[in-house]
DNA sequence: TATTAAATAGACATAGTTGTCTATTTAATT
DNA sequence: AATTAAATAGACAACTATGTCTATTTAATA
């Protein structure tokens, strides 16, 4: 399968826009500064995106798809059903030091374009229950102590997760990311 | 005290301002719509406020003080010491479904500006940071059984707030912040 | 009431925004 | 090699952004 001559342009933007659109933020970043750093033509753009918006809505569903199969490969790696649910923590933990602890790319667009277009939301909300449903899945093969049920297990770890991203881009550490692992392993 | 003639314009700013940059966002909210909202001119806000960064920096700094004292209120009125970590949840939980699930100012802050402005940044820093000593000592007071260590379960109910809200401001519902108040319950 | 300070309207400068359009060059396909 | 499609540079329109400045009016104080 060779890359089409189209592809590669679209690539090129899409990198680019989720670079800036991630360090940067969305709204500070310009059409022009997308162009000029991915190297293409204005009109180029405007052939594959249709407004900035659709290109935000680009570049969330190629980031849903990338990451969660990501995600999902670094949990399969592992066998004990309980012990992937702590992979969960260590995966996003190397993922925000990694990138400086720039939080999370779904949360970041929510709090600047949620409320402006609904297809944002939209592709926000189905990231973020595609990971739900993915814990929820795994803490009913987890065979845990049921000290709490499935679903609050579930709950926890889903918004431990998000609360410890949020606290690692505030303070620019993962202390609290890191205890949140050793909690549930606790709980488990 | 009567109010300086000085002091309602600063007000009628900040107001304004509290309400576009929290509904619209910060960099979508201009200049130019908060002095006509506000009904005041142009060079009031200049005079008052340096730049429209300083504006944010002036605007965290009193959502800081309001808001935490508000917090703090709401908890004093209940008397049992664990019920008072309860009344945390139901107090962020009241304020989510008033405002329509519009999530925290200060994460929301930390998204659009915090890279940009370090003076951004530790408003917010200050604003998290004292209510996680504020749950510190609740908890530290509570006379919870011990199942986490104290430490533990201050990390636990901070990251599960911001998760909580965050999952709110997402799925536009309560439930993930109705839920982490049971599972806190079952860990008091 | 006269003085002083503050708030006002609004023009203005400068720069940036998204998006369109044309003319040209590049590359792939027949 | 000729044709077709795509990418290019860059001018351009229309608008918005932040921030400055002047001239005028308003209000508080002495």
């Amino acid at each position: 399968m060779i890359k089409q001559r189209g592809q590669v342009v679209i690539d090129k933007i899409l990198d680019t826009a989720e670079r800036l659109f991630f360090t940067q933020g969305y709204h500070i970043t310009g059409i022009n500064q997308v162009i000029e750093e991915a190297d293409i033509a204005k009109a180029s753009l405007y052939k594959h995106f249709g407004s900035k918006t659709d290109l935000l809505v680009a570049y969330l569903q190629r980031l849903h798809e990338c990451w969660f199969n990501k995600l999902e490969a670094d949990v399969n790696k592992e066998v004990d059903p309980k012990a992937k649910l702590l992979i969960l923590f260590d995966h996003h933990l190397e993922r925000q030091v990694r990138n400086g602890y720039g939080g999370c790319r779904f949360i970041k667009a929510n709090d600047e374009a949620g409320m402006s277009d609904e297809r944002v939301l939209a592709e926000i909300q189905k990231a973020k229950q595609h990971l739900k449903d993915f814990i929820a899945r795994l803490v009913v093969n987890s065979g845990h102590q049921k000290l709490l049920t499935d679903k609050e297990l579930t709950g926890l770890i889903f918004m431990m997760l998000d609360g410890g991203i949020i606290a690692a881009s505030i303070f620019k550490q993962a202390d609290d990311l890191q205890s949140a692992k050793a909690i549930i392993q606790k709980l488990l």
